[in-house]
DNA sequence: ATTAATTTTCAATATTTTTTGAAAGTTTGA
DNA sequence: TCAAACTTTCAAAAAATATTGAAAATTAAT
């Protein structure tokens, strides 16, 4: 595999994975480009390289930034705006957990505790979803608490706590 | 919130959370409804409570099926199939973790290390694309690690090694 | 072996999501 | 202030994904 071959591999593969977790296909891989890219790209490199539209390119790498994954940068005496990527990986999953947790988990969060928490009329049915909202609430929230511990830590926090664990 | 209420705010709300990370609505309502159900639904149960056609609840079921948390049932004497979820938080956490482990993670860790094995021609781009394939292969792979040791532990294990981390 | 009950399949349709591209907006420099 | 360089917006189009429903397949009982 040379360098050409390798680097459409990881970006149509970090694309397709985005994909399956709900990220879209350009987002996904704008995201790839930059995070081997090393030196910061202009929205048209990223149109030439992706094959992909003006627009597109624009709201993606919005949403990036939105992300807090992708940083705008300038170059002196150029008015062109130039992107690159978080390039550590540990702080891209911190950012990555932080995000989903904000957008997507708590709000789940509180709809399960609201739902776990209305009053026991003592029919099978109703038992039934406040045990098991219950339950799913109290594995959500342990596991949200973990991803937020780990959003605060230090650098290297990630790595050394899953060695810890996988022993 | 009365019980009818909090019964489709539950099944919405799994819904809506499946559709973000990339599963279809039925099937996560299809989960939702079996999930806090204290008996075994039919086809026709199931089709009746989401509005949903046949076909749609049966491939789904079958999917449900195939991630291993859902199962059939029979009732003496009955013709009809009847099918109940996997009840246990932890094995539902478990057995996700697993599938999608195994379906979409490995798949990536293998490309990430190919990518990342490609020979160095000391150009700062193919030096970029290592280095940083490379960084996210040891990520991938060390979480990997980490959901395959879960996947395995003794029932209650998640929680606890999750609340050990919190502290 | 036939029929009735039930489930599965899959081409057609509908819905949702993504992408495009041109117009509108913004910024900078002359 | 004007205009060139560049970016953003957003309605329309395209693509991807999910859903339907009826025909085919399967299953079980008589």
């Amino acid at each position: 595999m040379n360098y050409e071959e390798a680097k459409e591999k990881f970006i149509s593969t970090w694309g397709a994975l985005g994909t399956l977790w709900g990220i879209n296909k350009a987002m996904a891989q704008i995201h790839a480009l930059l995070w081997i890219s090393p030196e910061p790209l202009s929205m048209e490199d990223i149109m030439e390289e992706l094959q992909i539209s003006r627009g597109n390119t624009s709201m993606n790498l919005r949403q990036l930034m939105d992300w807090g994954i992708v940083f705008k940068e300038n170059k002196m005496g150029e008015r062109k705006e130039y992107f690159v990527s978080e390039k550590d990986v540990q702080e891209l999953a911190r950012q990555i957990a932080k995000e989903r947790s904000r957008r997507e988990i708590r709000p789940v969060i509180k709809v399960l505790k609201d739902v776990s928490s209305i009053e026991d009329d003592n029919t099978a049915k109703t038992k039934e979803l406040i045990k098991q909202t219950k339950a799913l609430h109290e594995l959500a929230d342990t596991a949200d608490t973990m991803m937020n511990k780990m959003v605060n830590q230090e650098h290297n926090w990630i790595t050394k706590t899953l060695l810890k664990i996988v022993k």
